[in-house]
DNA sequence: TATTGTTATACTCTATAACTATA
DNA sequence: TATAGTTATAGAGTATAACAATA
């Protein structure tokens, strides 16, 4: 097994049990950094992952919103409220059961998330842009695998 | 530039800038599984984020530990007396400047957060078993490279 | 009668401002 | 007079319980 320049740190993770550590800690920290580059601060980060939410599901029901976001429904209704009153979603009655209330972002709200979603990823470019081939490629091959513990 | 086996998705990072897209969500979505994997919920993020600086500075003044934590002393006096009620930090009256407060963490503090680690890590071990040699070694490279961004 | 969403109310957490003690 | 921390008070945000509308 080869190490390329630069693997100081990471032959500290030989076992997998330190492995699992090491990338936890990296992960957490990464995460914690990228999520201060957030836009305004006008918006929770509550709202924001609500409309992170409505961004890949189109017309979801309030209830079904607070389900993915693990909130109880009146505070779905609050935040959906708030979200409403910025104009950044819309409630929809649904035509078959009028009981559901379904939420979709709107154009405003669709373009404030591109904007925040570009924000965040011009400061990861910009760290990217410092970085050696090397470990650019280091972290291309690890994009997929990170992405498949995520969903696991 | 060679691809090793299971790239498909990490072709689509080709350019960087799809790259620091990819990337982020990966790790931010890792980064929600790994905080859903605390211990027993009975301590906010906070307190034990709180922890988590102590265990690495020994004793610290409950102002260096509020500006660490982001947050204003009201707040950490606030945690560090909950932190305390529960015998996991004790607070001890600095002997040269009466004024200022050092808190640090007891042995059960460091014990519960110890164990709180050895979940989590358990938990990505046993993910971690699940991929193919190839995945863990391009994980072990990344991981130092993403705790240089995490510095940055 | 069951279900969806909203309103009413209480609780937790945080912040600003005022206060106490030490320097 | 200045500084560190605490206490007092108010403002978000969340949850449970009670309610209204619809099925």
């Amino acid at each position: 097994m080869t190490y390329a320049k630069g693997m100081t740190a990471a032959t500290k993770a030989r076992s997998q049990a330190e492995l699992a550590s090491v990338l936890r800690v990296a992960v957490m920290r990464l995460a914690r950094r990228l999520r201060s580059e957030r836009e305004d601060d006008s918006l929770t980060l509550n709202q924001l992952s609500a409309m992170g939410t409505l961004a890949g599901h189109g017309q979801v029901t309030l209830g079904d919103l607070a389900a993915a976001e693990m909130v109880q429904p009146p505070s779905m209704t609050r935040i959906v409220t708030n979200l409403e009153e910025r104009g950044l979603v819309i409630r929809e009655p649904d035509p078959g059961d009028r009981r559901l209330v379904l939420v979709r972002l709107t154009d405003a709200g669709a373009e404030l998330l591109a904007a925040n979603r570009r924000r965040r990823d011009a400061w990861l470019n910009r760290q990217l842009r410092e970085l050696t081939p090397d470990e650019r490629e280091a972290l291309r091959r690890a994009a997929v695998v990170l992405e498949k513990l995520a969903r696991s």
